[in-house]
DNA sequence: TAGATTGTTAATCGATTAACAATC
DNA sequence: TAGATTGTTAATCGATTAACAATC
């Protein structure tokens, strides 16, 4: 593999690749060209050629690519071969919400456990997995090897609880909290700003408005 | 207000700049120059100072920008001086919690209904609203003047509803089912696809281990 | 072999950063 | 007025698109 580094909008664009070779995969077809994925995905052929290059070459000159192995290849580049111990940190609505909606599961997220500061809410079974005290999480953390921590606390308590992560070995925080997380280098971060999301469209909704 | 475009790049930055100036006028600051918020926010003051001349001068040369202002002004840009009418479609576990978690409404996002095609659910109270099949969603966006659409639904009937939806005024849809919408120009599509994100995460925490 | 389509280099476009004149 | 800092133009950098030679 290449150690030129490869750039977030790339990555960004594997997961959307993945999907939809998955669903060609499902319909039983067997072989697609940059073009023809390019009139379904609405992205360029180039840009499919290019993203799909920077990992080596996965096609064959006058054929295509075998839609079956790409998928496939791209599902390691991405990691998903691999299981990932997963723990979520708070257990209110979102916590609980994505508990549940985790058929993760068959990606290799093994959903291991959940915490939360508040009484109330020790020993709630939430998909067979009840809920530990906040106390529990550092040595659960190391002992159980956990690699992902799924925040999904107010942001007052997150930072805090980032750090404490991340002196107990985790390698990867999906930050729901609507914080920014200062962390070591070779810890990743990946941020699920909710209202920020919500904003852009209003942006845009808005914006139409104005020109019309 | 200018007429050329503005890149999306920049409107995905908006929310983070509103983000870290309200919590500077939360605690009394009164004004910030360019190059401390860049201190603060870890980008450049070059970058900072140009997104803000998108939307017009917002700063005083000599002085720099006055917090409570240009908090304001960057959410006027956003859409938040308005009020949004708003429903949930599909009230599974993530419906619920969005429900929920929806102190949004604090920003001029006002919780109007909630739908779902499970009449297991009908009538559930989520914070105070009834769950309404989803007969009637197409008559209540029409009667309602609803401006955004939730969708937490399963993808496999996400895009009819969502023609639906359109069909009926919806303006902009915030997107939860993993699967791209296609809606005609003018109606503003905002997707949350969460699955993508968490590959985003395993590839870099991947990408960091091979590193090594 | 001829046709198709990739892999890859070159050209273009857009976004970010640097520099500095304008001005508070 | 002198100092500070914006607004804005110019330079740089990176990402996307186009073109085409390599090759299946």
């Amino acid at each position: 593999m290449d150690n030129k580094e490869i750039s977030q909008a790339v990555i960004a664009r594997l997961p959307r690749y993945f999907r939809y070779l998955g669903e060609l995969r499902d319909e039983g077809i067997e072989r697609i060209s940059s073009q023809e994925l390019s009139d379904i995905m609405k992205v360029t052929a180039s840009q499919i050629r290019q993203d799909f290059n920077n990992f080596g070459g996965f096609g064959q000159q006058g054929y295509g690519y075998k839609v079956e192995y790409l998928y496939e290849e791209i599902g390691k580049i991405l990691g998903l071969d691999k299981l990932h111990h997963l723990i979520i940190v708070g257990a209110g609505n979102l916590g609980q919400a994505l508990a549940n909606y985790m058929n993760f599961e068959r990606r290799g997220f093994l959903f291991k456990g959940m915490f939360d500061s508040n009484p109330a809410l020790y020993g709630k079974k939430i998909r067979d997995m009840q809920v530990r005290p906040m106390e529990e999480m550092e040595a659960f953390v190391r002992e159980n090897e956990i690699d992902i921590a799924v925040l999904t606390i107010p942001k007052a308590g997150a930072v805090s609880v980032a750090e404490k992560l991340v002196q107990n070995g985790i390698r990867g925080i999906w930050n729901f909290a609507h914080v920014d997380l200062n962390v070591p280098p070779g810890i990743q971060v990946e941020n699920v700003h909710l209202s920020d999301s919500l904003m852009k469209l209003t942006y845009n909704i808005n914006r139409f408005e104005q020109e019309t």
